[in-house]
Order: structure tokens, then C-alpha cells, then sequence
DNA sequence: GTGATAAGTGAGCAA
DNA sequence: TTGCTCACTTATCAC
């Protein structure tokens, strides 16, 4: 079995720098504006090397989510290949058919004409040239 | 332009633990058997923590070669896809081609068996039933 | 232990 | 600064 769910992982992220203000989750610090994480920083009196950690901290928990999003997208595009790659199949195997069907309609009407050319043969009836073609 | 370039760490790798063995090169350290390193720690004489660490950094080094055939792996797989992909397009252009040119055929097996049919007709020659059809 | 793969980290490019 | 994507590391899973 290859391994079907969806992984997650178990221990803890890497804590990342300890952060400075505790009351700011990963979600709050991720979200909030540059201008405002700004403001908030400096009402805290933070020192300019937590200040430091705490920009590195946001800019790792983006790009957690982008790499999130990465993965995603790849999926979703492999996942569009194979759909269009299937459709594509069952248009074939229609358009086929329909060739199948189309060859034996030729028959049909081939045959008709070859009936009354024998019946013209049958009975003597001369046939203008353009008429006696094949 | 969006980056063509197949893309390189310029940061040395992370220096994974320094290694003890300044002679035994990261691709020696892959390609020795588990036998011969274990032979070759004992013989250097090495602390069992050091050991520990030339372990991981075997495991490590030999995880990256995973990680890049993982990913080269998964760049066929959707060349494979896209490659499949064009050539169905291929095939059903080419089959819908060939539906048109059948299609054409029919028209003039149905008109050669029109032209008859109004030949007989103008000549006042009557046909058998099973010919009147259509 | 080996190989593969999901998730996360950091670098570098593009906008 | 933000978002993306590459190479890499780590954790896990199957064998």
C-alpha cells in the first residue's frame, strides 16, 4: 500500500525564533498588516533583535503557506492533465464510432447503387456513360 | 520571464554535522556499503557520537538524492502526460479528417443512386419494390 | 537500512 | 514586501 492519507506532521514545528509577544498567534501574525505589526511591535517596546525575529517569524509562516499552495497547485494541474487527457479518450473512442457508423451508411448506399446498375444489367437497359461510372 | 534556468544553492549546504572524516567525500560516504563504513569508523577509532553523526549525515546526503529523483521524477510524469495529451489531439484531428473525407464518399455513393434513380424515373422504367426505396 | 514522498525552511527571482 | 518555486531537510511510511 503506497501510503494513501494525507500526511501530517507529529511533533512540533521548528519553534521558529520563541516568540517575543505570546499573545500573538501564528494566525494573528500572518495575517495582520506590515503597518500594523509595525505599531503593535513598537507599543510593545520590543528590542530591535526580537523586532528582527519577530519579521523572520512572519515571513517563515508565509512561506509555509505558500509552499502550501505550491503543492496544491501542482496537484490541481496534474489533476486538469488527466481529466483532459480522459475526455479526450472518450471523444476519440465517439468520434470512432461514429466513423463505424458512417462507413457502413456508405455501404448502404453503395449497395443500393450496385443493385440497380445489376438491374439495369438484368434487364438491358443502356445506361448513359456518365451514369456507368465504376 | 518566469526563471528558466535550472536553479542552484549558492549557500554551501548546510554543514550538516562537521564532519569527523575530513577524507571520506560526501560521495564516498553515499556509496559505501554499510559494511564498509562501519569498518572504516572502527578502524578510525572514532566516538560513538561521532559515529552517530557520520550516520545521519550518510542518511541525510542519501535523502537528498531522493528528494532530486523525486522531483525529476515527477517533471516526466507530467511530460508524459502532456505528451500523451498532444498526440490524442493528434489522433483525433487526424480521425476527424478522415470522418469528413467519409462523409464526402457517402455523398457520392447517395447521388451516383439518385442519378439512377432519376434516370429510371425520365425513362418511365419501372423498378422492383425492393429498389424503390428511399 | 533503503527509497519515496508530504510538509516545512530558506534562497532567489519577479512583480 | 509578497508570492512562487527550487533545492534541501526532516518526519513518516512501506518494504
Amino acid at each position: 500500500m503506497p501510503h494513501d492519507q494525507k500526511r501530517e506532521r507529529k511533533t512540533s514545528l521548528a519553534p521558529l525564533s520563541p516568540c517575543p509577544i505570546p499573545d500573538i498567534s501564528d494566525d494573528e501574525l500572518v495575517s495582520i498588516s506590515v503597518r500594523d505589526l509595525n505599531r503593535t511591535l513598537k507599543l510593545r517596546g520590543l528590542t530591535r533583535d526580537e523586532i528582527v525575529r519577530m519579521k523572520q517569524r512572519r515571513r517563515t509562516l508565509k512561506n509555509r503557506g505558500y509552499a502550501a499552495s505550491c503543492r496544491i497547485k501542482r496537484i490541481e494541474q496534474k489533476d486538469v492533465l488527466e481529466t483532459e487527457k480522459s475526455q479526450e479518450w472518450h471523444d476519440l473512442e465517439h468520434i470512432q464510432d461514429e466513423n463505424d457508423a458512417i462507413r457502413h451508411e456508405i455501404e448502404t448506399w453503395r449497395s443500393k447503387y450496385e443493385s440497380l446498375k445489376k438491374f439495369a444489367s438484368a434487364n438491358k437497359i443502356p445506361l448513359p456513360p456518365e451514369l456507368e461510372t465504376c
